[in-house]
DNA sequence: TTCTGGTTTGACCAACTGGTCAAAAGAACG
DNA sequence: CGTTCTTTTGACCAGTTGGTCAAACCAGAA
């Protein structure tokens, strides 16, 4: 039977896992160092390493923490209620995860542009299989004349990287916009261009 | 005054050029190694280094080369021209630039996600005068009545990131949609997307 | 107070990093 | 052939990397 961590293992751990998603996901696993990650967190290398055995199990860590969450908004997408609603709800719920998390959106993007190699199985099967639900849902909306046809799964690709673009991306973005906040018009833009799509 | 190169710097420095792309599109600058530069590049390491002096240099000869192309599309969207064509072409344009070169597209991914570095200025000066100079001309348009009214930041934002998407999400565009070749699909529905929104 | 178990650290290590250099090995050309 | 210039390489270096370890430190219970 495993122990209750003390007060101290939480707020390292915790703190840990904080420096370590602001490092991975500004330099990728391999571009970053554990001595970047101690330093963010207020400690000592070995201090780090008597918490997390290795680099790899804080990235670990940080990947499964997001994964559980990371797929929340499309789950919730829900097939008995108003397609267009549902649709609109979950890209706006997407952008504000984006806004919200963007640490978390850039570990995910350095995570997949490099091969995806810690989370291709569970692409290949969770979000896959996720994926194809909803699409199959969307699907019948369509055939079903509720929303306009269009093809579910580039659909949903179209949300993801929209939305994600403005974490991913985001110096890109302020470069080009200025001083301007970029999300009030991500999200009326949005919103116009989904409407606009699914209108059957 | 400089010599012209030998036949075999020529092809010494391509075959470099190109082990680079595709190393530092898989790892990002930091996560690149130039042992694993040379070796895809078939030379030893200091064999690498006689042709380029330092792993910055590579690093820095790529993205020049690369942003010399990479905004030919958005220049070549025509203010005189038809406003849906132009737009429609611009996004189609964009689309084959992410089939025919994804590395390309991963390299410069890696650069703006890792807080784009080496380009900053770029973005913040020439990339910024471009798009704000071809979004006056779709705000023209939509003031014109000819396309729908919509914020043309915002739109060629959406164009880039659903564009891009396919090339550096691809690992997980793949994972999703199994074996079928994602561009098709993804060019009709860019088709349907866009031609909805613009119309008046 | 002592004892105990969790916590922290300095010193250390082998492997790897980007980069150097002198010397060897090829081309090119008369 | 010999000469000159380019190309390639093995040996090497200082700094960094992820990770180890024994010893010291500390908080709390008895």
């Amino acid at each position: 039977m495993t122990k209750a961590p003390t007060r101290i293992q939480q707020r390292n751990r915790a703190a840990i896992l904080s420096a370590g998603l602001d490092i991975f996901s500004q330099y990728g696993f391999r571009g970053a160092t554990l001595d970047q990650i101690a330093d963010a967190a207020g400690l000592s290398k070995p201090n780090l390493l008597y918490y997390f055995p290795s680099k790899e199990a804080i990235h670990t860590a940080l990947l499964e923490r997001l994964l559980e969450t990371w797929l929340d908004p499309l789950k919730a997408l829900d097939g008995s209620g108003d397609p267009i609603t549902e649709i609109m709800g979950y890209a706006q719920r997407k952008l504000a995860m984006s806004r919200d998390f963007p640490r978390e959106s850039r570990l995910f993007a350095n995570e997949v542009l490099q091969g995806a190699p810690h989370i291709e199985d569970i692409l290949k099967t969770d979000l896959k299989a996720l994926v194809d639900e909803k699409a199959a849902i969307i699907q019948r909306w369509a055939d079903e004349g509720k929303i306009a046809t269009i093809d579910p799964h580039h659909l949903i690709f179209s949300i993801w990287a929209f939305t994600q673009h403005y974490a991913d991306f985001d110096v890109q973005v302020r470069a080009v916009l200025g001083d301007k906040a970029p999300h009030d018009g991500a999200l009326t833009f949005l919103d116009t261009l989904y409407a606009k799509l699914l209108k059957p």
